[in-house]
DNA sequence: ATGAAAGCGCTAACAG
DNA sequence: CTGTTAGCGCTTTCAT
């Protein structure tokens, strides 16, 4: 370790020092200030980079109160959904020299709410988030609203919070997916989903059952599998047990983690896709076209809804933005591939 | 918006009025300090609760120099193994109330290099990364270092930089998928890899090599394609015309991007894996199980090794770990699936 | 065009 | 056990 961290830290004080200047000036001519000399702006710049000088963050954070640091909170890291509107988000952030902080909630409400509450301490200017599917109660959300940070929701939206949301039309995506498996020739299609509250889930579902209602079938609870847990394992066996009772002949799947359960559960019951059982599920997954089969997805624009989050924050944080929230409806994309093939 | 922003902005002070405190009492109740009355405690702890009290971040990071904060800097986000890998730093990091900036660098240097230089601002106590393909020249890395942060690097090291380092164990993992694609009865491996300096993409190249030449077989750098890009359309475009010219009966895949390139290009030629062409990848995908046909392959610990790299930081921080830097080699896994069957 | 001085909110000596 | 004091490094009036 060269371990030059004590002695040789340069701040502006040392480049004041250096160049006979006062902090003040080096400070505004950091920042490219108009009463500073173009000059002197030059010898400052070129002691900067000769003593490797770096503004010290958390001062210049500390005496603005702001500190170009957004939080991202999610459920998931390890799903196509969230990463690519991670990407979405960075394209807007990184060229404005912004930071995110990263924060996983495992869909843990418990955990949501810590994170919220960590957040009072200014840590960020702002939040993109997409609600943990076990939050019920929003006080912890609202209270940093309260704060004056603004906060941005993207997919996982609280109804009951008063925020900028970003979000695909679920409910006629589940909708057209269950016609599409209808008009693929199914009689008996059920709902394999997760347990939560945020209002995609629902819509989601109240989607599939206005179609099947809407086109002469029943809906009843018993078609809906709500699987409790993220644990492969037993999403594979609650489904395989729906599957062997119910023997639905079409499946729509509400998230991406559910995919894969479904495939593996209909391929230890020796279940032909499309033959026996189709497929369809809401997923973003890069290899949904070479599955076995290729598996028909409702595709959200999640890069671009990470990007929209990204902009609609910022013009908020700008304070460019004063109207009310909007909330921003995306296109999701039906696509159709062998898995619902008649 | 409530928008209470401004006027009941409550800190230390404004806590120690309302309790007849000094704002040293208060600081150190907050911390659980030893020389503070535990009746004196349960009251600062009550007022603050009642105040919706939280320290401000910045002006703690800045007074202590340290904030409790890390970076995480990596190629790619929509990548099942550095997302993994994420989840195993996140579950040792969140424990402790530390939090993690997430960089991405999009494999260019440059971006990584203008990243490294910000982060002297002192933001980061520390940095937990996996290098960017296009990054040759490391000083951007090592002047960081200078200046007391560490570094862990994971899976893409730098093999010119000292640090900590958990990798797998590349050479062999890919002499070994090698032998298996043999002993399924290849005679005409390729290596699908990409373009770039990091040591495991070498390493890889040169296990694939030492184990066909161990074996009778010569490697000729035309049996080596190697993708420049990461648009998928364009590196099928690449395979397929290697599929085409050069008639493989095997094929590895060195990272996790080019498995759904090397499907859709079989595909798309009408090759049928395992029949005309063996395929195995080194990915995490979750999925590679439900593919057509699924796909052997090269499966990293990536939580575990996001895991060890949180702790060996942690464990420098914390001036525990003195001894100097290790490399951690953790192995890696070959899965056989139906894309190598004989 | 530049500088002096105050202070963002917190922590760490040190005194009492 | 509690308080006083002096900064951490920067930005921002306000003078000059």
């Amino acid at each position: 370790m060269t371990g030059g961290n004590k002695n040789d830290k340069v701040n502006m004080k040392t480049l004041a020092k250096e160049l006979n200047l006062s902090t003040a000036t080096i400070s505004k001519a950091m920042r490219d200030s108009y009463d500073i000399s173009h000059e002197t702006k030059l010898r400052v710049m070129e002691a900067a980079r000769r003593l490797n000088y770096v503004p010290n963050a958390y001062a210049s954070s500390l005496r603005k109160q702001s500190s170009n640091t957004i939080a991202i909170i999610i459920p998931e890291i390890a799903d196509s959904f969230f990463s690519q509107a991670i990407n979405g988000i960075e394209s807007i952030i990184a060229p404005q020299k912004y930071h995110a902080l990263i924060y996983l909630t495992h869909d843990s409400y418990e955990r949501e709410a810590s994170m919220f509450n960590d957040l009072a301490s200014g840590r960020v200017d702002g939040v993109i988030m997409s609600v943990a599917s076990s939050t019920q109660d929003t006080g912890h959300i609202k209270k940093l609203q309260e704060t004056g940070t603004p906060i941005v929701f993207f997919d996982r939206v609280c109804e009951d919070v008063t925020a900028d949301k970003i979000i695909t039309d679920d409910y006629n995506s589940a909708y057209n997916a269950a016609v599409h498996l209808l008009l693929a020739g199914c009689k008996n299609i059920s709902l394999v989903t997760i347990s939560g509250y945020p209002s995609i889930l629902s819509a989601r579902e109240q989607g599939y059952r206005d179609a099947l209602n809407n086109n002469g079938f029943t809906t009843d609870d018993t078609r809906v599998v709500t699987c409790s847990n993220k644990y492969m394992g037993e999403n594979v066996n609650e489904i395989k047990a729906h599957l062997t009772t119910v023997k639905p002949d079409g499946i729509i799947a509400t998230v991406e983690q559910l995919a894969t359960a479904t495939y593996l559960a209909c391929d230890e019951l020796k279940l032909q896709i499309p033959g026996d059982v189709k497929v369809v599920c809401f997923t973003n997954q890069i290899t949904a076209a070479i599955l076995n089969p290729p598996l028909t997805t409702v595709l959200q624009p999640a890069y671009d809804m990470g990007k929209q989050a990204a902009e609609i924050l910022f013009s908020r944080l700008s304070g460019r933005l004063i109207e009310s929230e909007q909330e921003l409806v995306m296109p999701s994309q039906l696509v159709a591939r062998a898995s619902t093939a008649s």
